[in-house]
DNA sequence: GCCAACGTTGGC
DNA sequence: GCCAACGTTGGC
């Protein structure tokens, strides 16, 4: 069971974009970040995670699952440094989860979010991942299988 | 738009 | 294999 979160620039690719991919979801392109990739290759079908919004916004608007394993991002030009995931949208955060939230808050002092502030694509624990969804007026929360 | 943090590159 | 230079990310 393992949870995520996808960090993207709205006016590179946001959160609406994503959701009018609808269940066919779209790759994960452009991570050139051996840490990031990692963290994809290491996901699997169903996992569940964030769409954050970086630069502006800096909240967390949605809920994804990866819909296709770690393959050669087609972005990458044939490199095959870089993998990329497909994700799909799930459901909104009614109440989206500023990054100010994050950090005010002592239950996510060790999130990614606050530790690893550059990393784009980053491990969410289980108890993050909830309790974000309790805040965030997520009911019943999506969850990664087992 | 600035700049701090941090990852990567390349010379030695 | 070290580390300085450089490039990129992302909050402010």
């Amino acid at each position: 069971m393992a949870y995520w979160l996808f960090k993207s620039e709205p006016d590179v690719w946001s959160w609406e974009q994503q959701k009018a991919k609808g269940a066919v979801g779209e790759e994960w392109t452009g991570v050139r970040n051996y840490q990031a990739r990692n963290n994809m290759r290491a996901m699997k079908i169903g996992d569940k995670g964030f769409f954050y919004h970086s630069n502006e916004g800096l909240e967390i608007v949605g809920i994804v699952e990866v819909c296709a394993l770690s393959h050669p991002d087609s972005s990458a030009k044939g490199d095959p440094k870089w993998d990329c995931v497909d994700i799909r949208a799930v459901t909104d955060v009614p109440k989206p989860i500023t990054l100010k939230d994050v950090k005010a808050n002592p239950k996510f002092e060790k999130m990614s979010l606050v530790t690893s502030m550059r990393l784009s694509v980053q491990p969410v624990t289980d108890e993050e991942y909830f309790e974000i969804c309790r805040l965030g007026g997520v009911d019943n929360p999506p969850k990664s299988p087992d």
